[in-house]
DNA sequence: AAATTATATTGACAACTATCGATATGATTG
DNA sequence: CAATCATATCGATAGTTGTCAATATAATTT
């Protein structure tokens, strides 16, 4: 299935934020609430609700509520395609856009 | 190697934009100057330069003056390194930053 | 149902980003 | 050296981002 690269700026923008990254680490071993990740950060609850929204409507993670906590994975098969992006756009191949007719270069599909 | 979350900053918002994404795209394949990527997209040259600019000081791609021209290569290197750091953080680890005592959570060392 | 705990939203704000046209610099060509 | 071509920089501007305190909502406990 093809996408376009703006498919993929959501979440390559979420991931460009120290305080996400750390995030996306933690998140890396297992499940956590944000309460726990509080804890990790010197920035206040407000601007940790911001950070997980972000990473939540990305698709890096998803969100599930259980009482009165909010309950934090990482989506495996969301970082596992921005690696594959990643992999995709970073090295040479037989579609790649420059190779293509000009024009039929502007269609904004890859990876 | 340790470095910090913030050393992957740059080259990860460097990679945050639509524009950026298709011209590290178009570098995969081999060098190309500045006027050769400009035909590609609808935006001025100033424009154009100043992604260049983000996209060489980020590391991601070499700049190499070849007269008039700017010569520009995707820096295979870094993008690895980018990868394998993504790779890292997405996946569970003996070091991880969760399994680290309290005090020492805050190091802000990573993969 | 009142108090407490966990999380989200709002409004404000300073900093940063992407864009452009205009202009400058740097290299090549006539 | 004047004209041209390729690229960079500048100044302006509209939009976006990360942050906070204050407030709201939602669930749990007393």
């Amino acid at each position: 299935m093809k996408h376009s690269y703006a498919d993929y700026v959501p979440a390559i923008k979420a991931m460009s934020d120290e305080t996400r990254l750390k995030i996306i680490d933690m998140l890396s071993c297992g499940e956590m609430c944000a309460c726990d990740i509080l804890e990790e950060f010197s920035i206040s609850q407000s601007t940790l609700s911001y950070h997980m929204k972000i990473l939540s409507e990305s698709g890096l993670v998803n969100a599930v509520r259980d009482g009165a906590w909010m309950r934090y994975t990482l989506n495996k098969e969301k970082t596992d395609e921005v690696i594959a992006f990643f992999t995709c756009i970073t090295n040479d191949k037989e579609d790649c856009i420059c190779k293509k007719s000009n024009n039929k270069k502007s269609d904004n599909q890859c990876c």
